[in-house]
DNA sequence: CAGTGGTCTAGACCACGAA
DNA sequence: TCGTGGTCTAGACCACTGG
């Protein structure tokens, strides 16, 4: 363990466990630098991280003091479905059910954020793990950012996969939402209308230009997304 | 703007654009100590910051590449319901449908991660924005941990703001699935029994000690969850 | 206006790991 | 082996801001 990363775990701790009250000021750096008879960059470097971590608040000429305690926050990984499958040990495939290009409609709400004059590939397909339906996918990819994908062969794998490759870098905005069945998707899933499922949106973006939106439907039995770590504080 | 923000911006815009794919090695530390005419812990400052956002990988005598992409992650900001609810204007109140102090069960999986041979204070309530419940929670207090909340009296407000304010420091462990809303909690929610909803549990600990269970339920049709922010990289 | 944090410098030593 | 990144030092100047 560095030095720095040691003046943080001991401050932190001090934050964590309630010895440091919110509000409280915690020692300057300079009197870090005598405790720890360390140059003061380093002290710096510690103190930085707990503000970037949203433990601490820095005033100039105030101090730093704990902060208060944020909104709660989770971080969520949202895997490529193929891998988590594969990575569970089941065989997967990915089923396309429908494909068409078509224009842009002004009338769904998701295309409204793919505010895109140009072509879309709009498709449609089951996720299948084990020879069970897992997912419902339903994605609409711009021709205008991504024109290869007007002829790509997505093959087995998801339309996904073959974005996050051919199309690495993005930002994107997830909603997470439960839904009952409709009749296509509960025929899809092999289950009943109606019964309730977890849906998955994501937008995405590759600077700033719209890339794709997918929603994807899981059975409630299916899948659940576990948010790893919350911490007090920022993200 | 700093000058190893810049640096930082720069090599990322450049990644971000695709211009450096991923396994490109971009310049080594000396190397951009000569083109920006700045001190080597000044680029050291930003390559650090990019790796650890997960968009670089760094390694001793090879140098720094472009990582590949990573699995995709959002941040999940999980608000206080009773903050959330008077933000968006609408008069708020909790109202308690049951509450009792009892033993650990070995039987409830939720329980088991509470991992406590000592009392627990039980609680299930309602939720209500503008006369209309908003979401079902019971909720499991270890009082090993807080045995402040034996004789706390929650008042109008959620137990989980109260326990927010006293117990203020916490990590924690959410889980989001889809459910079918029983008949007890469809009662409390004013709905049809069955139907879908989002169900969000968060296991909350304090230095390593439990301290509570939270499962929220909310009807499909008036919460869902926003993430976000997605970078490929790490959270 | 004085003291804090924010940033940067020019140097150093070291551990790691690819060649 | 030896160049790379990882870390630290002792100093500096500056902007901000609280007293």
């Amino acid at each position: 363990m560095t030095l720095d990363d040691r003046i943080r775990a001991e401050i932190e701790a001090r934050i964590r466990s309630g010895e440091w009250r919110p509000g409280h000021r915690i020692p300057f750096e300079h009197e870090l630098v005598a405790h720890y008879g360390c140059a003061r960059a380093t002290v710096n470097k510690a103190l930085t991280a707990l503000a970037a971590a949203g433990l601490i608040e820095r005033r100039r000429k105030a101090g730093s003091f704990v902060a208060q305690p944020h909104v709660r926050s989770a971080v969520l990984a949202i895997p490529d479905i193929g891998q988590m499958i594969t990575a569970r040990g089941d065989p997967y495939r990915y089923e396309v059910l429908t494909r068409r290009i078509r224009k842009a409609r002004r009338i769904t709400p998701e295309e409204l954020l793919l505010r895109d004059e140009g072509a879309l590939l709009a498709m449609t397909g089951v996720h299948i793990a084990a020879d069970t339906p897992f997912a419902f996918e339903s994605r609409v990819i711009s021709l205008t950012a991504v024109p290869a994908a007007r002829d790509a062969d997505f093959g087995e794998g998801a339309p996904g996969s073959w974005l996050l490759e051919h199309v690495p870098w993005t930002d994107a905005r997830h909603r997470i939402s439960a839904v009952g069945a409709v009749p296509t998707v509960a025929d899809a899933l092999a289950i009943a209308a109606g019964l309730p499922c977890l849906q998955l949106e994501r937008w995405t973006w590759r600077q700033g230009a719209a890339v794709t939106f997918v929603r994807q439907i899981f059975p409630a039995d299916r899948y659940d997304l576990i948010g790893e770590f919350t911490s007090a504080g920022r993200p």
